[in-house]
DNA sequence: GTATGATTGAAACGAGCGTTTGATCGCGGG
DNA sequence: CCCGCGATCAAACGCTCGTTTCAATCATAC
């Protein structure tokens, strides 16, 4: 009857876990506004959770991608020097930009699920999810390393964790404001651009000394 | 029987809503292990919805009066001049990694819940939580205006989003990256310190053109 | 000591959940 | 023509959920 069942499935799906979060969306609510059979969910994905993990796949795949080109080119353009550093995070943060429309009445779906899916789930599901990263993080940890020497890899992990928490949670919450507060209505693109400005000049913050020597420091 | 079964409910709630998330925690859970009957939740706190609004109040009550203290603090050393930005930011960032053995065995409860929470829940549920927070916004969006007078509202609310999503996030996966990289291992402290450093620097930033003449430009 | 109101307890309620079952449908190849 | 098979369907399964009920118990004031 339906032209893709699948397909269909997993557009509901992405919207519904977007709007009110995995737990909160039961198969019935995706199937029923997707007018198929409950069933159809085990019967072609196997359950409810493989099915978060295809709908994160089908649009975490092409990102992760993207952002890999966009570093190669970055660093093609920078030679044997260092990559520029707001280039190497605009190649990372504008993928999920792209191809989103972000806020407004519709398309909030797979904007606002990353950004809720980083803080839902258990452990175990954080693990797997994570690696569908590895690459990414490995080859942008590399590139952010050379184009900052003076951050050792503590300080590198935490500051890439800043980054990507700005990320999510302005993917989370962007249209939560954007609704509230007509002043804080932008372009998505216009976001981004703030985002990468803020990141870039974040990241390229003086090493911090330890809590314990700052403070030391300030008693003289 | 129980000394206080409130504060054991509470407690309990506050531990499993942040290793489990709300929705995925059940009142059974909590009770079983708080050693209470299952209808004592709803007897002293009428629903599983209240409870959690409950469990965040008790933190988050404390730690606003404490940012607003160190605000006032702040803002007397500055006198009739701008605030010192740095000093903002700590006033806003630190209270709630103070108190807190933020990761470790024991002890990430409340800690993890703060970030879930900015996550999960409903559309509903995140307009009271906001609440919560209207007079420390307004507080804190004045002074860093003072701080930072380059930037205008819409810029100011989206990199106060910014930084706390860093914060929200560092919360809830902080644990996750200590666990997993013992490179990145870090006391709370010295983490809060580089966060202060990371969200002072990216605040600072210039302020950017529109995506649109940002794109113009570079075409010439 | 007893009345009173707050608290706790065991049990059940009705609803909704993810998943499974087995019958049925549609359709291309022998 | 019908066989075989992937896809769909209505229905049910077993379970857990938040909440409610109502009797038992406790602490306290008279």
């Amino acid at each position: 009857m339906a032209i893709d069942t699948r397909e269909r499935i997993l557009d509901v799906a992405e919207r519904l876990f977007g709007e009110r979060g995995f737990q909160a969306t039961s198969l019935r609510d995706i199937t029923t506004e997707a007018g198929v059979n409950v069933a159809s969910v085990n019967y072609h994905f196997g359950s409810k959770e493989a099915l978060l993990a295809e709908v994160l796949e089908r649009r975490l795949e092409p990102i992760n991608e993207r952002r890999l080109e966009l570093l190669d080119a970055v660093e093609a353009r920078a030679g044997d020097g260092p990559p520029a550093l707001e280039a190497v995070i605009r190649a990372f943060l504008s993928p999920p930009f792209h191809g989103q429309r972000a806020w407004g009445d519709d398309g909030q779906g797979f904007f606002r699920l990353v950004g809720r899916i980083h803080a839902e789930t258990n452990e175990d599901f954080r693990v797997t999810f994570v690696k569908q990263f590895d690459e990414v993080f490995r080859r942008f940890t590399a590139a952010l390393h050379r184009a900052l020497p003076h951050l050792d890899d503590a300080d590198m992990s935490w500051r890439m964790l800043f980054m990507v928490g700005s990320m999510a949670f302005t993917m989370s919450w962007g249209p939560t404001l954007v609704a509230r507060g007509p002043a804080a209505a932008r372009d998505p693109e216009d976001v981004l651009e703030s985002l990468v400005l803020y990141a870039a000049a974040g990241m390229a913050a003086p090493a911090g000394a330890p809590a314990a020597v700052a403070a030391a420091e300030r008693r003289g």
